[in-house]
DNA sequence: TGTCGAAACGGACCACAGTCCGCTTCTATT
DNA sequence: AATAGAAGCGGACTGTGGTCCGTTTCGACA
């Protein structure tokens, strides 16, 4: 044969300096969030501390929202695979209603968590393919179980709104409403939608 | 009498030239967003536009933000109206539940067309005492005038959430959802939340 | 109409996101 | 080991959002 043929390492296989770069970059990226908080972190301080010049900052992550978004993945992966495969009732083992609850609750958290950078990683593709698709996929899942009936991926997109940061702001930055209180609304709403118990 | 005493207007009667540079700033601001898009509008273009300084621009609207939130506010401003005191089954004279729809689908239709400004304005207080408030405050009072039980300012917020242009983006630019389809799922949403019909 | 304090003005100035392009480093091939 | 071409690098440079502060304008009062 002639050619290495593409076969299936299609996107390339990543330079050996490359990948280092990347991690030396996602780790001061990590460290300065950490330190200065989402806004203190300037594109040029960032590629200060990893060693390498801005252009390779913006090669590899396009933007700031881009930067935010990576960073971002990085905690919301850890948090789909505790809804995929941990302890219940978030995880798989409990009743697909208390799951429901579970999620709701729970993603609420994480979002009033993540705040500042959910924020700062704006709309775009930013988390990746998807913090959104994941989630509504997962509830339309659980509604199935529930043997709900009707437009499932509308329904679980209409549970999945109110958690969203920009609504959790209003209601408690705002409203000052307290958490108890939204933890026991979804529940209503998610019990409404299912249609009663 | 010595003093003019403040009196009921309270907060200072604002002189004349800024008056006049407000107007000037704000027909500017419009004819530029409508002629170059909400990005390619820049504070100095502004500035210059309207026959101003820049350090003007910034007194009166504090932000980029700030300036397009004042822009969005003045077409919110109309649409309210037409919630308020415009004809059926929008406005008032139609029986709750037709109001309850034909404002889920108005709302959603605004918050499409105004996209780019709306993410301009970003979410602080930009839009006023608030969009997000107006709408909230209507749905909570259609669902008491239809004897909804529960906490409403919740069920309020869920229903008006899905209607937020973040959560609009992802169905239509991302999963291609059909405009009627979005509308079905909304009515059939709203149903569940009221109970039945 | 002259004066005075306060509010508003405006443009020079600064910081930071994002671009550009010549240079370096890697990997595949012989 | 030498070579060639591509992939990656990095820092000088640009455009724009936002600040600062000396100057101008306003309007109240005498």
């Amino acid at each position: 044969m002639s050619k290495p043929l593409p076969l299936l390492t299609s996107p390339a296989p990543e330079r050996r300096d490359a990948a280092r770069n990347r991690e030396a970059l996602m780790t001061a990226a990590t460290a300065l969030v950490e330190e200065v908080g989402v806004r203190g972190v300037t594109m040029d301080a960032l590629a200060c501390r990893a060693g390498v010049g801005k252009g390779t900052v913006f090669r590899r992550f396009g933007s700031r929202e881009g930067l935010m978004g990576a960073v971002l993945n990085h905690s919301e992966t850890e948090w789909q695979a505790a809804v995929m495969s941990g302890p219940p009732p978030l995880g798989p083992g409990a009743p697909p209603f208390e799951r429901l609850l579970a999620f709701g609750e729970s993603r609420m958290l994480l979002n009033l968590r993540h705040a500042e950078l959910i924020e700062a990683a704006g709309n775009p593709g930013a988390r990746s393919v998807g913090a959104l698709s994941f989630t509504t996929m997962h509830v339309r899942y659980l509604l199935s179980e529930l043997q709900v009936e009707g437009d499932l991926s509308y329904l679980a997109t209409a549970l999945v709104a109110p958690l969203e940061i920009i609504v959790l702001r209003e209601q408690v930055d705002r409203a000052h409403v307290p958490m108890g209180r939204l933890v026991a609304g979804w529940s209503d709403l998610a019990r409404r939608v299912v249609g009663v118990t």
